[in-house]
DNA sequence: AAATTAAACAACCGCCTGTGT
DNA sequence: CACACAGGCGGTTGTTTAATT
């Protein structure tokens, strides 16, 4: 509370609703002295009503050109237009509607307009819409995580199939290696294993089969044609 | 029929502006 | 120019009435 309404409780002002007799001390004053001085209503009407408070009382309720009754659709075209162009200025719109008050047109429109709190129904509707909303949430991210997990084993599985890959190829290259050697050596000193052997076949050679496979690896790696094993990895060799 | 909720209305409050001194 | 005061304005709150559960 501040100073001035502490100071009008002190000094005896009265508030809340309007009495009938207060309303006529009110109307004979005007009557008397036309609109105005608010402040000087007490002293010359014995009215304990601050001057704000005869006046709001007065221009909302008593003024006798008000227009009683409910707002009807053209005045509320009137004040859908108006708001739309003046916003919230409320005593402008009331200005173009003569015998509506300024305080008249805010309620109405804030009881017919802005946005209202939703009812019981429509909240529980938008409750059980929010629930729903949560589930699918749920849902979908349970989803996504399954997705992961099988991506991770997919990888996984294809690391595991890089690496044997490379293996096999590292033991082409070696293989190869010392073909070549024993071929610049007379084809007769070493083994790919390094051991000293007259012929090739009594040591470490690949049988027939495999001999096969390692020349035809080795022809790709030449060609430089990429579709080393699976086919399913291109430019990492 | 009682309790609860929403709508309508009335009044108050604080801030701003215009005016007189 | 600075100050005080009255009046005006928009936002907010309180109360009553009607509708719904």
């Amino acid at each position: 509370m501040d100073a001035i309404s502490s100071l009008m409780l002190q000094e005896g002002w009265r508030k809340g609703p309007w009495t009938a007799l207060e309303d006529r001390l009110l109307t004979e004053y005007v009557q008397q002295h036309g609109e105005g001085s608010w402040n000087s209503v007490a002293k010359l009407t014995g009215l304990r009503r601050s001057g704000k408070s005869c006046r709001l009382r007065w221009v909302n309720y008593l003024r006798p050109d008000l227009k009683r009754g409910k707002i009807t659709p053209d005045e509320e075209t009137v004040i859908l237009q108006l708001h739309a162009m003046l916003g919230n200025r409320w005593s402008a719109i009331a200005r173009c509607l003569p015998g509506r008050t300024d305080n008249e047109i805010k309620n109405y429109w804030r009881t017919h307009f802005k946005k209202a709190r939703p009812s019981r129904r429509a909240r529980a509707q938008l409750l059980h819409q929010y629930q729903l909303q949560q589930q699918e949430q749920r849902r979908q991210y349970l989803q996504s995580l399954q997705l992961l997990q099988q991506q991770q084993n997919h990888n996984q599985q294809q690391l595991q199939l890089q690496q044997n890959q490379n293996q096999q190829l590292m033991m082409t290259m070696a293989a190869v290696m010392a073909m070549m050697n024993s071929l610049q050596n007379g084809g007769a000193d070493q083994c790919c294993c390094g051991s000293p052997v007259s012929v090739p076949e009594q040591c470490c050679a690949l049988p027939d089969e495999d001999d096969a496979l390692l020349w035809d690896s080795l022809w790709r790696l030449v060609d430089g044609d990429g579709s080393y094993g699976d086919g399913s990895s291109g430019g990492d060799y």
